[in-house]
DNA sequence: CGCATTTGCGAAAACCTTTTCCTTCTGGGC
DNA sequence: GCCCAGAAGGAAAAGGTTTTCGCAAATGCG
């Protein structure tokens, strides 16, 4: 059998110890009511002695405060989700705050039973984080505790979302090609039913607009979000414009694949094709031949983020609405100013 | 101001309506004690028209068990914790227990913080998974609860650790390429220092030396894990034995690079070189050209078994050692039988 | 000095469930 | 008819903390 596990001491004994009552002991070492100094640093070292640690369990039965919140994944196997869900730990693990995991793995049935586990468990709040920047179905409705949602924003815009600002974050990426001095820009990247696929599509777009440049092939090439494609893209590129001079990629696979292609058709990147990819995935992007020019998402920012806010509607300080998140461009070679190539 | 939360029901509610003492009411949900069938019966409709939910931490307080276990990660943003997590995750959901996040991220001062706060939550057992294969500083001592270890095994061998079995699934892999027909094959992989890295030479030279097959090159090429090395491996390799037939790497990303290199140097894969990686990491191993045959570690599933033994020592029935789980061959186009081809 | 107010502390309730007795009741054996 | 065993159910304690309320002492004010 496993060992009897020690009782644990309780505050019964701290009150024993420094000669007072559990009530004072607890306001002491609460800091709450009136208690004299004298009392209060006895209360301190008598607790300090036996190594005190309240028990949580007790603590949250009379407070109806668990310092607890649920982490719902919708399907963490991917990789988006994952840094998302790792910042809200570190925001929530530097508090005193623990993070229940719950991953639904895209099933909305498991979804609703982690729901109801999470709810019986009385966790203060929730933080759900999907895996595509696509909108998801809202579960804040009827229910008493709040709720962020990260990276896949909920449907419900009375909700409170954390999103990467994909419209700005290609824009920018955009213009960084256009500050090189490219000028026969085209725009390869994932699925048209993926949000994040247009957002990105239509920042390119407005960039290229506002500086009064084409799009070079004339449409954006919609394909999947693969590394396949992005070989096959790179002649597709090439094809419809043999002058093209930049492309700015969907996803950092695309834009490795692409550079792969371009290689073998002896296209020097950057000399003749600039590359800017999406995502940082630094396994990729750290390995491409030049290294990627890359959109950084700040994921693990935005999950702390969300995280922060919902510590705020914990607390009675709720928000709405959908908030945007900056990105970040991350220069390495495949597009670089001369200086740094 | 956030609307007051409602009061839950509780058992007194189900009693009441029940007309039963919550004596009679727990043991009625609870089946035990003595409760006539009917009696049970009026119990579980008044527990259903008011959808009773027991609150835990009344529970938990009484009974001592959280039915929540505590999910140690030193280094959760590698690629490798991250599967054994979720298995473990799984595993744990289907029940009842839940899973509290703990990330340390390689910081051992972190990961006293939270073991202390796990402690102090109570929860009912510990599983730490780890980021490489390294064993790693045991916490068990002298801990109230039992601990499992996944990925990273303890250093201590009276704890029970999980780890996948490189020894054989390495020798698998030269095995294969020896059932291909292979004869001249050269190992190329990671840094000495890890434990991945010597283990799984060790397979390989142990499969060939059972085969009687020399080494091609005379020696195992270690390097680091990365696409960028598996390229200049290849021309390590190709230099050491211009007629070499086949390549176990260590990694994905080392076949990654070496399929890479070897293409341009004019080598078939896998008709002049075979190539046998390890991970089967999918966003590599499915875009390599050709697709790469590969050693799959069973990651989640490892995770899953580490979970239920951690179940088993809450009950009591503790284990110990270090568990080496069985590795799966992948087969993909890049060492195939002709059949497949 | 007398009264009102503040300060310091303790008793007890409350949170919600499980579990340990204890009592009552039923039926069977003699 | 009596006794006993077992079944059914209830009262109360236990688990550890916070919080309310009340009491007594100390302090301030006139």
């Amino acid at each position: 059998m496993r060992p009897e596990r020690p009782r644990a001491v309780t505050i019964n004994d701290v009150a024993a110890l420094a000669k007072v009552s559990i009530a004072t002991a607890s306001k002491a070492l609460n800091g709450r009511g009136q208690v004299r100094a004298e009392t209060r640093d006895r209360v301190f070292a008598a607790a300090r002695e036996l190594s005190f640690q309240p028990n949580p369990l007790a603590r949250s039965l009379v407070t109806g405060q668990t310092r607890t919140v649920g982490l719902l994944t919708s399907d963490s196997v991917g990789r988006f989700g994952i840094p998302v869900m790792l910042g809200a730990e570190d925001a929530f693990g530097s508090g005193e705050t623990a993070v229940l995991l719950c991953d639904a793995r895209g099933d909305a049935f498991r979804e609703q039973h982690y729901l109801r586990t999470l709810l019986a468990r009385r966790v203060d709040g929730l933080i759900v984080v999907g895996e595509s920047t696509d909108p998801r179905p809202s579960i804040s409705r009827d229910l008493p505790i709040p709720v962020v949602y990260a990276y896949a924003p909920s449907d419900d815009p009375a909700d409170v979302s954390f999103v990467p600002d994909d419209v700005t974050g290609s824009g920018d990426a955009v213009r960084h090609l256009i500050a090189l001095g490219r000028r026969r820009i085209a725009h390869v990247t994932g699925p048209t039913h993926y949000t994040a696929a247009r957002e990105r599509a239509e920042g390119a777009l407005g960039a290229l607009e506002a500086a009064g440049l084409p799009l070079s092939g004339g449409q954006v090439v919609y394909g999947v979000w693969s590394q396949r494609w992005g070989r096959h893209a790179a002649e597709i590129v090439l094809n419809a414009d043999p002058d093209v001079d930049a492309v700015f990629c969907g996803s950092d696979q695309i834009a490795a694949g692409l550079i792969e292609a371009a290689r073998e058709r002896g296209r020097r990147v950057p000399d003749d094709i600039a590359v800017v990819g999406y995502d940082n995935w630094e396994v990729l992007s750290q390995e491409t031949r030049p290294p990627l020019t890359t959109m950084d998402m700040n994921l693990e920012l935005l999950g702390r983020t969300a995280a922060q806010h919902l510590f705020a509607a914990i607390e009675g300080r709720a928000t709405s609405g959908v908030h945007r998140m900056p990105c970040r461009l991350v220069i390495r070679d495949s597009a670089a100013p001369p200086a740094l190539q």
